[in-house]
DNA sequence: TTGAAAGCGCTACCAT
DNA sequence: ATGGTAGCGCTTTCAA
């Protein structure tokens, strides 16, 4: 019952001969608009159905366009990583693509190395959601006729489709929240990652507040995760000047960072300890945290990228393709409204 | 730059006309084992880097198998769905096979036509994650070569590979430990989802409550979200007859049920209530639940999946290569030790 | 409408 | 070690 090491899946050819017409014949019945009489497309379809038939679409692209998307990701288990993928995934099979995940590391030579393996699947097109590739390999892959699309990266690579999201306004804005909440000693939870949305939270908020003439405490979590935030908070109220509002850079650090402000240190959020995150990830609006965040709008940025990659109009400059989200304020209870 | 409509990848034969040998010359110098003298070797590979050559594993595995596995998943932003996307996704590809995550509904039909795709696609193997693909579609792709590996789900399907969970044990447990507790009215939290793992949790624990002639106040939630965690326990404290002990078959559910617990009623845990979830997804150890909850071995799970597809000893006797895996109970702080 | 034949990119086999 | 040839499963001319 089980294969030993045989030839495996039935072909249009056992599926010719068992139905008594040509290959071409099989090949037309499954390709619309070619033209083959009601009584041969029957024969065709009963053989196929008898004998199990899928058409190879591996094979039949082999002289198109594979319909294959990769998708490059790291950390698919935090929750933005695994909505972005989630909605990603949906609407690329709904638009008839097939999608490979790529799960690698987010330095430069794992995601390199994914990246290769891209061009020798054919994908159609690579969407690259963590680390960003050399330079010399989007060239390569762009040059096959691969689109590449950069999703909340660097833009120092041309040719590709950048998607991003509107940082710096969201910063500023965080900033402005914890002023008008009356918070006289302003943080920042930062982390080690450094991915380019990272610090592009990080520099605008710390520009913001340069401006306004403000002085911050960053801390800088060692990731980018649930217990760094716990560690960080830790750290922060040890010291002899701690803060009492905060902007994380990820609403994951925010989680932890209450956490650890309430259950170590007593402190109440928000009378104590204003905490604002990014990102507004489910947890986020669970009913132990009620987080103040800012919102990736995932799905409009999800269905844009399949947009971009179904979409006929590849004669659209480059530059008119790239686009940028803004993301928006989710008020809930971790900022007061008004000073004490 | 940017292609038109024109042919795309480069080819072998572009690479052996530019370094001047054969095409075959090039094959080889890609397949490993394959004689190649040094000389014809280094012009291939300048040729191929020059031109940006890639391989078509497509094409290559046209004659062989595809290394092609795909994943048929639903709710992937569900932790533990993340969680076991991700390691298999990673241990799949550093076992040199590519994934193929198909997002679907948990329906017969969406799952159906992703198992169609999957035989389209040539996919050496397909793990069913979710939902229950029709019993003669399996055959078909059983019969077309393709190995089918179910998760967590019926084993009615004969032919499969069927890992699984001894949901009847931790379901055993976790009543025992509810009423070491001294809880006096034992709760069930199940789901309207009714997936077979969940049914199997439900089944055995009120097997077992009935076996001690215990009664239990059961509760459908109408999902297995926070959400529906939450909902079921404004629910469950407005009766006249609360539990004072619930087994929740989901951490998600647990985690809701906890919140609603304490936020809508005031309630202290594990003092006035014991709740234990299941799955130890990464939220149950967050300090603001520290949930007591049984551990799905998702990483062995994982390992088992993958020597499944990788082995070589397909000869083994399908039953043999069946598994069950042991979930482990986590001692946190939402049960007591003792009664009070 | 139909079948035969060519060709997509590749590897395996066969001579050399 | 090398090049030519056949063939994997498919779609697409091209004739009939």
């Amino acid at each position: 019952m089980r294969r030993n090491n045989s030839p495996l899946f039935v072909s249009a050819k056992a599926v010719a001969e068992r139905a008594g017409v040509s290959r071409s014949a099989v090949s037309r019945t499954f390709t619309d608009g070619a033209s083959v009489s009601e009584e041969t497309r029957r024969k065709v379809i009963e053989a196929a159905e008898a004998l199990g038939y899928h058409v190879n679409h591996l094979a039949r692209q082999l002289r198109e366009r594979s319909n294959i998307v990769c998708l490059i990701v790291s950390d698919l288990t935090t929750p933005v990583r695994a909505a972005m993928v989630d909605h990603l995934t949906r609407k690329l099979q709904a638009a008839g693509k097939i999608t490979v995940v790529l799960n690698t590391e987010s330095d430069e030579a794992s995601v390199n190395h994914a990246l290769k393996l891209t061009l020798h699947y054919r994908a159609d097109a690579t969407v690259v959601l963590s680390g960003t590739p050399s330079i010399a390999l989007v060239k390569t892959a762009l040059s096959n006729g691969q689109q590449v699309v950069l999703i909340n990266r660097d833009d120092r690579l041309e040719g590709c489709d950048i998607v991003g999201l509107d940082n710096a306004t969201a910063a500023r804005e965080a900033l402005f929240l914890l002023r008008r909440a009356g918070c006289r000693r302003v943080g920042l939870l930062t982390s080690a990652a450094r991915t380019p949305s990272l610090v592009e939270r990080e520099q605008h908020f710390l520009a913001a507040a340069s401006t306004e003439g403000l002085s911050v405490v960053t801390l800088e979590a060692e990731a980018t995760s649930y217990g760094a935030g716990l560690q960080s908070a830790k750290r922060a109220f040890a010291r002899s000047d701690p803060p009492d509002g905060v902007f994380c850079v990820t609403d994951l650090l925010a989680l932890g960072f209450m956490d650890g402000a309430r259950h170590e240190f007593g402190l109440c959020i928000p009378k104590d300890l204003c905490v604002i995150g990014f990102d507004n990830i489910e947890q986020a609006s669970w009913e132990a945290y009620r987080l103040t965040t800012f919102e990736q709008p995932l799905e409009k940025i999800a269905n844009h990228v399949v947009s971009l990659l179904v979409g006929t109009d590849l004669s659209v400059p480059q530059a008119m393709r790239s686009a940028v989200f803004e993301p928006v304020a989710i008020w809930r209870r971790s900022v007061r409204h008004h000073p004490i």
